[in-house]
DNA sequence: GTCTATAACTGGATAGAC
DNA sequence: GTCTATCCAGTTATAGAC
Protein backbone atom coordinates (compact mmCIF):
# COMPACT_ATOMS: atom_id res chain seq x y z
CA UNK A 1 0.00 0.00 0.00
CA UNK A 2 2.34 3.08 -1.14
CA UNK A 3 1.93 5.60 0.92
CA UNK A 4 2.03 9.49 -0.12
CA UNK A 5 5.68 10.72 0.44
CA UNK A 6 6.01 13.70 2.35
CA UNK A 7 6.06 16.74 0.19
CA UNK A 8 8.31 19.15 1.09
CA UNK A 9 8.12 22.77 -0.61
CA UNK A 10 11.43 23.85 -1.37
CA UNK A 11 12.25 25.18 1.56
CA UNK A 12 15.82 26.23 2.55
CA UNK A 13 16.07 28.07 6.19
CA UNK A 14 16.99 24.46 7.48
CA UNK A 15 18.27 24.59 11.50
CA UNK A 16 21.68 24.81 11.35
CA UNK A 17 23.02 21.25 10.84
CA UNK A 18 26.33 19.82 11.76
CA UNK A 19 26.43 18.27 8.57
CA UNK A 20 24.47 19.69 5.69
CA UNK A 21 24.93 17.15 3.20
CA UNK A 22 21.85 17.62 0.95
CA UNK A 23 20.15 20.37 -0.84
CA UNK A 24 17.16 18.99 -0.95
CA UNK A 25 15.18 16.09 -2.16
CA UNK A 26 11.66 15.43 -3.80
CA UNK A 27 9.99 12.43 -3.67
CA UNK A 28 11.59 10.15 -5.50
CA UNK A 29 14.03 12.71 -7.60
CA UNK A 30 16.23 13.95 -5.69
CA UNK A 31 18.83 16.81 -6.12
CA UNK A 32 20.02 16.66 -9.86
CA UNK A 33 22.64 19.07 -9.38
CA UNK A 34 25.57 17.89 -8.67
CA UNK A 35 27.95 18.44 -6.12
CA UNK A 36 27.43 16.94 -2.81
CA UNK A 37 26.41 13.07 -2.68
CA UNK A 38 23.20 13.20 -1.48
CA UNK A 39 21.89 10.31 0.99
CA UNK A 40 19.53 8.75 -1.36
CA UNK A 41 22.71 8.09 -3.95
CA UNK A 42 24.54 6.39 -0.86
CA UNK A 43 21.83 4.20 -0.01
CA UNK A 44 21.67 3.35 -3.66
CA UNK A 45 25.60 2.64 -3.68
CA UNK A 46 25.36 0.49 -0.15
CA UNK A 47 21.83 -1.30 -1.52
CA UNK A 48 23.88 -2.23 -4.64
CA UNK A 49 26.75 -3.47 -2.83
CA UNK A 50 25.05 -5.76 -0.44
CA UNK A 51 22.43 -7.19 -2.61
CA UNK A 52 24.85 -8.17 -5.05
CA UNK A 53 27.27 -9.59 -2.08
CA UNK A 54 24.80 -11.40 0.12
CA UNK A 55 21.67 -11.35 -1.84
CA UNK A 56 18.26 -9.55 -1.17
CA UNK A 57 16.57 -10.98 1.64
CA UNK A 58 20.12 -11.17 3.45
CA UNK A 59 20.29 -7.86 3.74
CA UNK A 60 18.44 -5.40 6.23
CA UNK A 61 17.39 -1.97 5.77
CA UNK A 62 18.80 -1.19 8.89
CA UNK A 63 22.29 -2.33 8.07
CA UNK A 64 22.40 -0.42 4.61
CA UNK A 65 20.89 2.63 7.00
CA UNK A 66 23.59 2.28 9.13
CA UNK A 67 26.34 2.31 6.60
CA UNK A 68 25.34 5.42 5.29
CA UNK A 69 25.37 7.30 8.45
CA UNK A 70 21.24 7.61 7.98
CA UNK A 71 18.43 5.48 9.54
CA UNK A 72 16.04 2.67 8.37
CA UNK A 73 13.64 5.88 7.97
CA UNK A 74 14.93 7.49 5.56
CA UNK A 75 14.89 4.55 3.33
CA UNK A 76 11.42 4.83 3.25
CA UNK A 77 10.97 8.09 3.26
CA UNK A 78 13.04 7.49 0.03
CA UNK A 79 11.91 4.69 -1.80
CA UNK A 80 8.38 3.27 -0.02
CA UNK A 81 9.48 -0.30 0.89
CA UNK A 82 12.81 -2.32 0.72
CA UNK A 83 11.74 -4.07 -2.75
CA UNK A 84 11.52 -0.34 -4.57
CA UNK A 85 14.74 0.31 -3.00
CA UNK A 86 15.83 -2.70 -5.08
CA UNK A 87 13.80 -1.87 -8.10
CA UNK A 88 15.73 1.53 -8.28
CA UNK A 89 18.96 0.24 -7.67
CA UNK A 90 18.37 -2.46 -10.70
CA UNK A 91 16.75 0.37 -12.75
CA UNK A 92 19.40 2.93 -12.34
CA UNK A 93 22.85 1.40 -14.27
CA UNK A 94 20.20 -0.39 -16.75
CA UNK A 95 19.31 2.64 -18.64
CA UNK A 96 23.22 3.72 -19.00
CA UNK A 97 23.66 0.61 -20.32
CA UNK A 98 21.42 -0.07 -22.44
CA UNK A 99 22.18 3.34 -23.77
CA UNK A 100 25.34 2.67 -24.51
CA UNK A 101 24.90 -0.72 -25.95
CA UNK A 102 22.18 0.41 -28.49
CA UNK A 103 24.75 3.28 -29.36
CA UNK A 104 27.71 1.08 -30.00
CA UNK A 105 25.35 -1.62 -32.59
CA UNK A 106 24.25 1.65 -34.14
CA UNK A 107 27.33 2.03 -34.83
CA UNK A 108 28.71 -0.99 -35.54
CA UNK A 109 25.73 -1.47 -38.27
CA UNK A 110 26.80 1.50 -39.18
CA UNK A 111 30.19 0.87 -39.81
CA UNK A 112 29.68 -2.34 -41.66
CA UNK A 113 27.10 -1.83 -44.18
CA UNK A 114 25.48 -5.04 -45.78
CA UNK A 115 28.31 -7.21 -44.24
CA UNK A 116 28.19 -7.14 -40.83
CA UNK A 117 30.08 -10.93 -38.99
CA UNK A 118 28.96 -12.16 -35.67
CA UNK A 119 32.13 -11.12 -34.18
CA UNK A 120 31.95 -7.55 -34.78
CA UNK A 121 28.22 -7.53 -33.40
CA UNK A 122 28.80 -9.51 -30.07
CA UNK A 123 32.42 -7.24 -29.74
CA UNK A 124 29.61 -3.99 -29.74
CA UNK A 125 27.65 -5.67 -27.80
CA UNK A 126 29.87 -6.90 -24.78
CA UNK A 127 31.91 -3.56 -24.86
CA UNK A 128 30.01 -1.33 -22.57
CA UNK A 129 29.18 -3.92 -20.15
CA UNK A 130 33.38 -5.12 -20.01
CA UNK A 131 34.55 -2.19 -20.53
CA UNK A 132 32.75 -1.09 -17.20
CA UNK A 133 33.89 -4.09 -15.44
CA UNK A 134 37.18 -3.23 -16.13
CA UNK A 135 37.38 0.01 -15.25
CA UNK A 136 37.70 -0.57 -11.38
CA UNK A 137 35.17 0.86 -10.20
CA UNK A 138 33.44 -1.21 -7.24
CA UNK A 139 29.84 0.15 -8.24
CA UNK A 140 29.38 -1.44 -11.85
CA UNK A 141 30.88 -4.19 -10.20
CA UNK A 142 28.82 -4.66 -7.69
CA UNK A 143 26.10 -3.90 -10.42
CA UNK A 144 27.10 -6.59 -12.82
CA UNK A 145 27.33 -9.09 -9.90
CA UNK A 146 23.44 -8.10 -8.95
CA UNK A 147 22.85 -8.64 -12.47
CA UNK A 148 24.41 -12.29 -12.84
CA UNK A 149 22.57 -13.36 -9.67
CA UNK A 150 18.97 -12.13 -10.93
CA UNK A 151 19.85 -13.76 -14.35
CA UNK A 152 20.02 -17.11 -12.54
CA UNK A 153 17.39 -17.18 -10.38
CA UNK A 154 13.76 -18.66 -11.00
CA UNK A 155 11.54 -16.78 -9.35
CA UNK A 156 13.03 -13.04 -10.77
CA UNK A 157 15.40 -13.97 -13.63
CA UNK A 158 12.60 -13.87 -16.55
CA UNK A 159 10.21 -11.00 -15.47
CA UNK A 160 13.06 -8.43 -14.05
CA UNK A 161 15.68 -9.77 -16.96
CA UNK A 162 12.98 -8.74 -20.07
CA UNK A 163 11.86 -6.07 -18.45
CA UNK A 164 15.27 -4.16 -18.15
CA UNK A 165 17.19 -5.78 -21.25
CA UNK A 166 14.86 -6.70 -24.14
CA UNK A 167 15.48 -4.04 -26.82
CA UNK A 168 18.83 -4.00 -26.95
CA UNK A 169 19.41 -7.93 -26.99
CA UNK A 170 16.47 -8.05 -30.19
CA UNK A 171 18.80 -5.30 -31.81
CA UNK A 172 22.35 -7.36 -31.14
CA UNK A 173 20.09 -10.35 -32.68
CA UNK A 174 18.81 -8.28 -35.75
CA UNK A 175 22.47 -7.39 -36.66
CA UNK A 176 23.44 -11.01 -35.92
CA UNK A 177 20.27 -12.31 -38.51
CA UNK A 178 22.16 -10.02 -41.36
CA UNK A 179 25.07 -12.01 -40.88
CA UNK A 180 23.29 -15.36 -41.00
CA UNK A 181 20.70 -15.08 -43.16
CA UNK A 182 19.92 -18.61 -43.63
CA UNK A 183 19.38 -19.19 -39.92
CA UNK A 184 16.44 -19.53 -38.16
CA UNK A 185 14.78 -17.87 -35.31
CA UNK A 186 15.43 -20.42 -32.88
CA UNK A 187 18.65 -20.98 -33.46
CA UNK A 188 19.51 -17.48 -33.06
CA UNK A 189 18.03 -17.20 -30.06
CA UNK A 190 19.54 -20.51 -28.75
CA UNK A 191 22.80 -18.72 -29.76
CA UNK A 192 21.93 -15.91 -28.06
CA UNK A 193 20.87 -18.17 -24.49
CA UNK A 194 24.23 -19.92 -24.29
CA UNK A 195 26.18 -16.27 -25.02
CA UNK A 196 24.47 -15.06 -22.04
CA UNK A 197 25.14 -17.65 -19.66
CA UNK A 198 28.68 -17.27 -20.48
CA UNK A 199 28.46 -13.70 -19.73
CA UNK A 200 26.35 -13.44 -16.48
CA UNK A 201 28.77 -16.36 -15.00
CA UNK A 202 31.98 -13.74 -16.22
CA UNK A 203 29.97 -10.57 -14.64
CA UNK A 204 29.06 -12.75 -11.07
CA UNK A 205 32.70 -13.06 -11.05
CA UNK A 206 32.60 -15.36 -8.53
CA UNK A 207 36.41 -17.00 -7.77
CA UNK A 208 35.68 -20.13 -9.12
CA UNK A 209 37.89 -20.32 -12.02
CA UNK A 210 40.39 -19.30 -10.46
CA UNK A 211 40.77 -22.42 -8.15
CA UNK A 212 39.17 -24.36 -11.13
CA UNK A 213 42.69 -23.54 -12.68
CA UNK A 214 44.82 -23.18 -9.57
CA UNK A 215 45.59 -19.32 -10.51
CA UNK A 216 45.88 -19.40 -14.10
CA UNK A 217 42.95 -17.97 -14.88
CA UNK A 218 41.59 -14.99 -13.02
CA UNK A 219 37.92 -14.18 -12.68
CA UNK A 220 38.59 -10.47 -13.04
CA UNK A 221 40.99 -10.85 -15.54
CA UNK A 222 38.95 -8.98 -18.74
CA UNK A 223 41.39 -8.62 -21.05
CA UNK A 224 42.13 -12.48 -21.06
CA UNK A 225 38.03 -13.07 -21.09
CA UNK A 226 36.85 -10.34 -23.77
CA UNK A 227 38.17 -11.56 -26.95
CA UNK A 228 38.07 -15.33 -26.40
CA UNK A 229 34.48 -14.92 -25.46
CA UNK A 230 33.95 -13.01 -28.51
CA UNK A 231 35.54 -15.75 -30.62
CA UNK A 232 33.83 -18.30 -28.31
CA UNK A 233 30.23 -17.45 -29.37
CA UNK A 234 30.90 -16.41 -32.90
CA UNK A 235 32.30 -20.07 -33.39
CA UNK A 236 29.28 -21.41 -31.59
CA UNK A 237 26.75 -19.43 -33.60
CA UNK A 238 28.22 -20.20 -36.95
CA UNK A 239 27.88 -24.28 -35.65
CA UNK A 240 24.16 -23.98 -34.30
CA UNK A 241 23.35 -21.96 -37.13
CA UNK A 242 25.06 -23.65 -39.81
CA UNK A 243 24.26 -27.07 -38.69
CA UNK A 244 21.26 -28.21 -40.97
CA UNK A 245 20.37 -31.13 -38.33
CA UNK A 246 18.71 -27.95 -36.55
CA UNK A 247 17.42 -26.60 -39.23
CA UNK B 1 3.47 -29.93 -5.30
CA UNK B 2 3.88 -33.52 -4.89
CA UNK B 3 4.45 -33.85 -1.36
CA UNK B 4 3.77 -37.52 -0.47
CA UNK B 5 2.78 -37.10 2.98
CA UNK B 6 -0.32 -35.78 5.02
CA UNK B 7 0.58 -33.73 8.15
CA UNK B 8 -0.70 -34.14 11.29
CA UNK B 9 -0.43 -37.98 10.86
CA UNK B 10 2.41 -37.77 13.37
CA UNK B 11 0.84 -39.93 16.28
CA UNK B 12 2.01 -42.76 15.21
CA UNK B 13 0.20 -45.16 12.32
CA UNK B 14 3.12 -45.36 9.88
CA UNK B 15 6.30 -45.88 11.87
CA UNK B 16 6.10 -49.01 14.08
CA UNK B 17 10.23 -48.59 15.63
CA UNK B 18 10.48 -52.04 14.66
CA UNK B 19 13.80 -50.69 12.62
CA UNK B 20 16.46 -51.55 15.06
CA UNK B 21 18.45 -48.21 13.49
CA UNK B 22 22.03 -49.79 13.96
CA UNK B 23 22.52 -46.67 16.36
CA UNK B 24 20.57 -43.65 17.28
CA UNK B 25 21.80 -40.82 15.59
CA UNK B 26 23.64 -38.34 16.76
CA UNK B 27 22.71 -34.79 15.49
CA UNK B 28 23.37 -34.19 12.04
CA UNK B 29 24.60 -37.98 11.55
CA UNK B 30 20.74 -39.74 11.20
CA UNK B 31 18.91 -43.00 10.16
CA UNK B 32 20.89 -44.60 7.63
CA UNK B 33 18.64 -47.31 6.38
CA UNK B 34 15.96 -47.17 4.43
CA UNK B 35 12.68 -48.39 4.15
CA UNK B 36 10.87 -45.47 5.22
CA UNK B 37 10.66 -42.10 4.00
CA UNK B 38 11.74 -40.36 6.71
CA UNK B 39 11.20 -36.92 8.30
CA UNK B 40 14.93 -35.97 7.31
CA UNK B 41 14.25 -36.70 3.58
CA UNK B 42 11.40 -34.81 3.75
CA UNK B 43 12.80 -31.52 5.01
CA UNK B 44 15.76 -32.12 2.56
CA UNK B 45 12.94 -32.26 -0.35
CA UNK B 46 11.20 -29.05 0.78
CA UNK B 47 14.26 -27.36 1.55
CA UNK B 48 15.68 -27.87 -1.31
CA UNK B 49 12.69 -26.90 -3.57
CA UNK B 50 12.31 -23.56 -1.33
CA UNK B 51 15.76 -22.83 -1.45
CA UNK B 52 16.15 -22.94 -5.57
CA UNK B 53 13.10 -20.85 -5.73
CA UNK B 54 12.82 -18.06 -3.42
CA UNK B 55 16.50 -18.10 -2.03
CA UNK B 56 18.25 -19.14 1.19
CA UNK B 57 17.77 -16.36 3.09
CA UNK B 58 14.29 -16.30 2.03
CA UNK B 59 13.16 -19.43 3.79
CA UNK B 60 12.31 -19.65 7.35
CA UNK B 61 12.97 -23.17 8.70
CA UNK B 62 9.76 -22.50 10.83
CA UNK B 63 7.94 -22.73 7.24
CA UNK B 64 9.87 -25.66 6.11
CA UNK B 65 8.73 -27.61 9.18
CA UNK B 66 4.84 -26.35 8.78
CA UNK B 67 5.12 -27.86 5.22
CA UNK B 68 6.51 -31.55 6.26
CA UNK B 69 4.43 -31.23 9.37
CA UNK B 70 6.72 -31.27 11.53
CA UNK B 71 8.49 -28.54 14.08
CA UNK B 72 11.27 -26.56 13.83
CA UNK B 73 13.35 -28.01 16.58
CA UNK B 74 12.67 -31.15 13.84
CA UNK B 75 15.13 -29.73 11.57
CA UNK B 76 17.42 -28.85 14.41
CA UNK B 77 17.33 -32.10 15.81
CA UNK B 78 18.12 -33.19 12.11
CA UNK B 79 20.78 -30.54 11.05
CA UNK B 80 21.94 -28.67 13.74
CA UNK B 81 21.60 -25.55 11.73
CA UNK B 82 20.04 -23.97 8.77
CA UNK B 83 23.11 -23.50 7.13
CA UNK B 84 24.35 -26.76 8.32
CA UNK B 85 20.78 -27.86 6.23
CA UNK B 86 21.77 -26.15 3.18
CA UNK B 87 25.06 -28.34 3.01
CA UNK B 88 23.21 -31.62 3.32
CA UNK B 89 21.02 -30.37 0.74
CA UNK B 90 23.48 -29.57 -1.53
CA UNK B 91 25.68 -32.43 -1.20
CA UNK B 92 22.98 -34.79 -1.68
CA UNK B 93 22.44 -34.69 -5.46
CA UNK B 94 25.84 -33.82 -6.04
CA UNK B 95 27.46 -37.13 -4.81
CA UNK B 96 24.73 -39.16 -7.27
CA UNK B 97 25.90 -37.03 -10.34
CA UNK B 98 29.36 -36.71 -9.81
CA UNK B 99 29.38 -40.74 -9.92
CA UNK B 100 27.45 -40.63 -13.08
CA UNK B 101 29.70 -38.25 -14.80
CA UNK B 102 32.50 -39.85 -13.80
CA UNK B 103 31.45 -43.15 -15.37
CA UNK B 104 30.43 -41.62 -18.68
CA UNK B 105 33.54 -39.97 -18.86
CA UNK B 106 35.33 -42.91 -18.40
CA UNK B 107 32.99 -44.81 -20.64
CA UNK B 108 33.37 -42.14 -23.38
CA UNK B 109 37.33 -42.56 -23.41
CA UNK B 110 37.21 -45.92 -23.18
CA UNK B 111 35.29 -46.18 -26.70
CA UNK B 112 37.04 -43.28 -28.00
CA UNK B 113 40.29 -44.57 -27.30
CA UNK B 114 43.15 -42.38 -28.34
CA UNK B 115 41.37 -39.81 -30.57
CA UNK B 116 38.26 -38.78 -28.00
CA UNK B 117 36.24 -35.28 -30.22
CA UNK B 118 35.27 -32.33 -28.13
CA UNK B 119 31.62 -33.06 -28.95
CA UNK B 120 31.62 -36.72 -27.56
CA UNK B 121 33.68 -35.33 -23.96
CA UNK B 122 30.80 -32.84 -24.06
CA UNK B 123 28.35 -34.77 -24.32
CA UNK B 124 28.86 -37.35 -22.00
CA UNK B 125 29.36 -34.45 -19.05
CA UNK B 126 25.87 -33.29 -20.15
CA UNK B 127 23.86 -36.19 -20.55
CA UNK B 128 23.65 -37.10 -16.73
CA UNK B 129 22.43 -33.65 -16.21
CA UNK B 130 20.25 -32.97 -18.67
CA UNK B 131 18.38 -36.30 -18.37
CA UNK B 132 17.72 -35.47 -14.76
CA UNK B 133 16.45 -32.30 -15.91
CA UNK B 134 14.39 -33.60 -18.63
CA UNK B 135 13.39 -36.41 -17.01
CA UNK B 136 9.94 -34.85 -14.87
CA UNK B 137 11.04 -35.40 -11.81
CA UNK B 138 10.35 -32.14 -9.77
CA UNK B 139 13.69 -33.11 -7.10
CA UNK B 140 15.87 -33.19 -9.08
CA UNK B 141 14.73 -29.72 -11.36
CA UNK B 142 14.54 -28.39 -8.03
CA UNK B 143 18.40 -28.94 -7.21
CA UNK B 144 19.64 -28.12 -10.49
CA UNK B 145 18.08 -24.65 -10.28
CA UNK B 146 19.69 -23.99 -6.84
CA UNK B 147 23.04 -25.30 -8.17
CA UNK B 148 22.90 -22.33 -10.72
CA UNK B 149 21.86 -19.66 -8.05
CA UNK B 150 24.79 -20.78 -5.88
CA UNK B 151 27.16 -20.78 -9.41
CA UNK B 152 26.42 -16.76 -9.59
CA UNK B 153 26.51 -15.89 -6.62
CA UNK B 154 30.03 -14.12 -5.30
CA UNK B 155 29.68 -14.93 -1.91
CA UNK B 156 29.37 -19.15 -2.55
CA UNK B 157 29.45 -19.39 -5.89
CA UNK B 158 33.88 -20.26 -5.79
CA UNK B 159 33.85 -22.50 -2.49
CA UNK B 160 30.92 -24.63 -2.63
CA UNK B 161 30.94 -24.90 -5.99
CA UNK B 162 34.56 -25.94 -6.36
CA UNK B 163 34.01 -28.97 -3.20
CA UNK B 164 31.45 -30.48 -5.10
CA UNK B 165 32.30 -30.19 -8.31
CA UNK B 166 36.20 -29.88 -9.23
CA UNK B 167 37.18 -33.41 -9.90
CA UNK B 168 35.25 -34.22 -12.26
CA UNK B 169 35.68 -31.29 -13.96
CA UNK B 170 39.23 -31.84 -14.13
CA UNK B 171 38.63 -35.12 -15.85
CA UNK B 172 36.18 -33.49 -18.52
CA UNK B 173 39.08 -31.00 -19.24
CA UNK B 174 41.66 -33.88 -19.19
CA UNK B 175 39.99 -35.69 -22.10
CA UNK B 176 39.63 -32.45 -24.19
CA UNK B 177 43.08 -31.68 -23.61
CA UNK B 178 43.58 -35.10 -25.55
CA UNK B 179 41.07 -34.04 -28.12
CA UNK B 180 43.33 -30.45 -28.28
CA UNK B 181 46.34 -31.43 -27.62
CA UNK B 182 47.81 -27.85 -29.15
CA UNK B 183 45.86 -25.85 -26.43
CA UNK B 184 46.79 -24.37 -23.62
CA UNK B 185 45.71 -24.59 -20.20
CA UNK B 186 44.57 -21.51 -19.61
CA UNK B 187 42.49 -21.66 -22.61
CA UNK B 188 41.11 -24.80 -21.60
CA UNK B 189 40.14 -23.40 -18.67
CA UNK B 190 38.48 -20.27 -20.18
CA UNK B 191 36.19 -22.71 -22.46
CA UNK B 192 34.75 -24.48 -19.94
CA UNK B 193 34.29 -20.71 -18.04
CA UNK B 194 32.17 -20.04 -20.76
CA UNK B 195 30.21 -23.90 -21.10
CA UNK B 196 29.96 -23.46 -17.65
CA UNK B 197 27.95 -20.13 -17.84
CA UNK B 198 25.76 -21.38 -20.22
CA UNK B 199 25.02 -24.92 -18.78
CA UNK B 200 23.99 -22.90 -15.31
CA UNK B 201 21.99 -20.66 -17.25
CA UNK B 202 20.16 -23.47 -18.88
CA UNK B 203 20.05 -25.01 -15.23
CA UNK B 204 17.97 -22.30 -14.01
CA UNK B 205 15.20 -22.56 -16.12
CA UNK B 206 13.92 -18.82 -15.97
CA UNK B 207 11.46 -18.12 -18.65
CA UNK B 208 13.54 -15.47 -20.13
CA UNK B 209 14.18 -16.94 -23.37
CA UNK B 210 10.56 -17.77 -24.07
CA UNK B 211 9.79 -14.49 -23.30
CA UNK B 212 12.71 -13.01 -25.89
CA UNK B 213 12.08 -15.61 -28.11
CA UNK B 214 8.42 -15.02 -27.87
CA UNK B 215 7.33 -18.64 -27.00
CA UNK B 216 9.74 -19.84 -30.20
CA UNK B 217 12.08 -21.77 -27.79
CA UNK B 218 11.51 -22.82 -24.11
CA UNK B 219 14.14 -22.83 -21.89
CA UNK B 220 12.38 -26.07 -20.42
CA UNK B 221 12.90 -27.69 -24.08
CA UNK B 222 15.75 -30.14 -22.96
CA UNK B 223 15.89 -31.83 -26.25
CA UNK B 224 16.06 -28.53 -28.46
CA UNK B 225 18.79 -27.43 -25.23
CA UNK B 226 21.47 -30.34 -25.38
CA UNK B 227 22.31 -30.95 -29.06
CA UNK B 228 22.69 -26.97 -29.63
CA UNK B 229 25.28 -26.80 -26.55
CA UNK B 230 27.09 -29.16 -27.52
CA UNK B 231 27.83 -28.24 -31.07
CA UNK B 232 28.06 -24.44 -29.59
CA UNK B 233 30.79 -25.44 -26.82
CA UNK B 234 32.27 -27.52 -29.04
CA UNK B 235 32.24 -25.16 -31.86
CA UNK B 236 33.72 -22.15 -29.10
CA UNK B 237 36.24 -24.53 -27.64
CA UNK B 238 37.41 -25.02 -31.19
CA UNK B 239 37.85 -21.44 -31.68
CA UNK B 240 39.50 -20.50 -28.83
CA UNK B 241 41.95 -23.09 -28.62
CA UNK B 242 43.14 -22.78 -31.84
CA UNK B 243 43.49 -19.34 -32.55
CA UNK B 244 47.15 -18.38 -32.31
CA UNK B 245 46.29 -14.91 -31.07
CA UNK B 246 45.55 -16.66 -27.57
CA UNK B 247 48.13 -18.94 -27.32
C1' DG C 1 14.83 15.93 5.82
C1' DT C 2 16.15 13.53 9.70
C1' DC C 3 15.54 11.67 13.94
C1' DT C 4 13.56 8.55 18.04
C1' DA C 5 10.32 5.38 19.47
C1' DT C 6 7.62 1.73 18.78
C1' DA C 7 4.26 -1.27 16.60
C1' DA C 8 3.75 -5.78 15.01
C1' DC C 9 5.91 -9.55 13.75
C1' DT C 10 9.41 -13.28 12.30
C1' DG C 11 13.97 -15.27 12.58
C1' DG C 12 17.16 -19.22 14.38
C1' DA C 13 18.09 -21.72 18.20
C1' DT C 14 17.50 -24.33 22.72
C1' DA C 15 15.52 -26.69 27.05
C1' DG C 16 13.10 -30.13 28.59
C1' DA C 17 8.78 -32.90 28.90
C1' DC C 18 7.02 -37.24 27.02
C1' DG D 1 12.07 -38.77 17.82
C1' DT D 2 8.87 -35.41 18.41
C1' DC D 3 6.58 -32.00 20.71
C1' DT D 4 5.61 -27.29 23.37
C1' DA D 5 7.33 -23.34 25.31
C1' DT D 6 10.47 -19.88 25.37
C1' DC D 7 14.44 -16.76 24.51
C1' DC D 8 15.67 -12.76 22.29
C1' DA D 9 17.78 -10.51 18.60
C1' DG D 10 16.33 -9.00 14.42
C1' DT D 11 12.83 -7.55 10.67
C1' DT D 12 9.91 -3.97 7.87
C1' DA D 13 7.35 -0.26 8.41
C1' DT D 14 4.98 3.82 10.60
C1' DA D 15 4.04 7.93 13.74
C1' DG D 16 5.28 11.94 15.13
C1' DA D 17 8.68 15.23 17.26
C1' DC D 18 11.98 18.68 15.72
Amino acid sequence: MPRARAQSTHSLPRLAKVKPKAKRAGPGRPPKNGEDVDVREQILDAAEEHFAKRGYEAVSTRALAREVGATAAMIHYYFNSKRELFNAVFARRADVVNKERMAALDAYEKHAGKTPTLEGAIAAFLRPVLARLDGGDPGWRNYFELVAQVGNKHEWGGAVMTRSFDPVIQRLISIIRKALPQASDENLYWGYHFLSGALLLTLSETDRIDRLSEGRCRSTDITAIEPRLIQFAAAGFHRVCGDKTFR
